[in-house]
DNA sequence: TTGAAAGCGCTAACAG
DNA sequence: CTGTTAGCGCTTTCAA
């Protein structure tokens, strides 16, 4: 079928190993030999076989990432970091989305597989403690972002203290009554914000209550979705009606925060005047949406998991570190910030509030 | 480093072959046998080598999907459906995503590396001239998805029909004065959606003008942006004022939509009683910003290509098909049929004109 | 049913 | 500088 360097080897009437040498740029090979072999290598299109040079050289040059589907927008920037990066380092990228957390076991056992790939990255879910071992026995480099296992490089996002930070933000423009919408309590992510929130509260001297924080989880994203955050925010409101109802609203993530917005333009709720509003990730909508929120590093996320990997597959004896990013707060609109700064901020004029679409 | 075959057969006392026929189910082996070889297996905890199996058995299990990475939100969604069919078919799958289209070259030529991969997904963008001989020469599985060339299998969205209804909708509506914000016209869909646009206007009798067509590529996706939708939105304000303003307007895609919204909304102009708009993807945003728009079944059309590539492989003589989906209005408040039919539809009302954020 | 052996196409070490 | 050779770990004949 193909062509093999035996053939080009043969017609270039050299041995193989000068063939190998040419191909590889090996400095030991005249320049007429070099220009004789590259000529057939041309002329009889010679494609080298990636799994042959991979079986002799013990290389791949791939990496896998095991990655949650359902993260959607934090997905697709991450994984553009992620990709950019391996690009330009010449590797091979598998991508495993998972859909259901039962996919993620198979494919990091898939990924174990002798020879497969050169390194992992598992994003955003717990790491199955049943898999931990088969990882330090084979020593497979392994980097977890935005999630953390003592035994391995993890990049995480300082859910607690962005959320507390975002607290604050609304304390300090004045609100008493504050109430948060989060979603599942079983991701990592959601507990940490959780606390933070309260933490904000507790500084402040605010009394924390549990019913002023809503979980919705349906859609089946842990929450993470527009309908959750829709479904909260109608939960909120009958919750706390009227004079009870919160003035302000710290909301787990941008998407669900979308949600929110929906039900709060349904009910006839102006935000930020009656509603002041701070969300969590600064996806690309955040942006059209004017969500004030805490942003987190997507695509940076990416870049850098890809270096910590490397230099784990280059060194893969050094100890576990940890990266920590702290969430930043893009203020826009939905919290009232601007408004009370300019008396109208842009975006806010009385001609702009009557766009309702 | 790794446990070999080798080992295992000394272990269970037992050839090579004989190993390889348990681990593969071949049935010519004897119960004990097998039992005693799968026992040494667990034991030494044995993980195949996946190029070692590649490069003896032919086949990679593997396939590349080449696939524009700023197409954001189309990409996500057609990517899941290939993911998905890819899990469930066992295949790996290698994701070179595209930032500029000098790389789809590169990407493509990496695909072609002999025993590589099985097959080649190639995405929404023009098919290089120069890769097509080196295809068909080494008979490389390809399909092109949203893409079309009669050399190879193609996937594509009828994007002439879909932009001809999405006119014919709002000229359905009674609008006389109707524009459009279009992205490059170097790209195949942005024709084909203009061409549809000037079909559906020729039918009803309307004049088309050229200064009704406004074209931004800014933000370097061919246009396909927030971003360049808001500045051709403020370009077609600033060239029709005042009453010239059209009252309906067919936009590229959904993304271009939304950033258009943005530019009205900071004019004061309402959606849909001042201005209709139909637009073209249904990305899941559209639902939020409650766009009317031409559905491309993404999430399928992702299974389908993985399906045709499949069919491919297993039949590589059979002549190349060509499967195209129409695109499906979604109605939705951007248009103004709602309003029409019920006086005030939902999300429409005078209530829900408050909110503005 | 099984063991032995011949590749798969390449890299890299070793002579020359 | 170059040819030869020994693997890489597995699949697959081919005898036994």
């Amino acid at each position: 079928m193909g062509v093999t360097i035996y053939d080009l080897a043969r017609e270039a009437k050299v041995g193989i190993g000068t063939v190998s040498r040419c191909l590889n740029n090996h400095p030991s090979v005249s320049p007429q030999t070099r220009a004789k072999v590259l000529e057939v290598v041309k002329r009889l299109s010679y494609q080298p076989h990636a799994y042959a040079q991979r079986l002799a050289s013990k290389k791949t040059n791939t990496i896998s990432a095991v990655i949650p589907f359902f993260t959607n927008y934090f997905f697709i920037q991450v994984l553009q970091g992620v990709q950019d990066k391996a690009g330009e380092l010449g590797f091979d990228l598998i991508l495993y989305g998972v859909n259901q957390t039962s996919q993620a076991d198979y494919y990091l056992r898939r990924s174990l597989l002798r020879g497969h790939v050169d390194g992992v990255m598992f994003f955003s879910m717990k790491f199955p403690e049943s898999i931990v071992a088969k990882f330090t026995q084979i020593n497979l480099p392994l980097v977890l972002v935005d999630a953390y296992h003592p035994m391995f490089d993890s990049i995480h996002v300082e859910n607690r203290e962005g959320a507390m930070n975002a607290t604050r933000h609304l304390i300090n423009l004045g609100h008493k009554n504050i109430a948060m919408i989060n979603a599942s309590l079983e991701t990592q992510p959601a507990q940490e914000r959780l606390e933070g929130f309260r933490a904000a509260l507790d500084e402040a001297g605010l009394p924390f209550l549990m019913d002023r924080v809503v979980v919705s989880t349906i859609g089946k994203q842990d929450g993470y979705n527009r309908e959750a955050g829709r479904e909260s925010m109608i939960e909120l409101l009958q919750r706390m009606p009227g004079p009870m109802r919160p003035t302000a609203l710290f909301i787990a993530s941008d998407v669900q925060a979308i949600g929110a917005l929906d039900a709060l333009r349904d009910a006839g709720i102006r935000v930020p005047e009656d509603m002041a509003i701070v969300s969590f990730d600064d996806i690309e909508l955040a942006q059209h949406a004017r969500l004030t929120t805490m942003r987190q590093p997507m695509y940076d996320m990416g870049v850098l998991a890809l270096e910590k990997l490397l230099a784990r597959m280059r060194n893969p004896s050094q100890p576990p570190t940890l990266t920590s990013f702290v969430p930043e707060l893009i203020i826009r609109s939905s919290c009232g910030a601007l408004m009370k700064a300019a008396g109208s901020g842009p975006g806010l004029t009385p001609a702009a509030s009557g766009i309702h679409l």
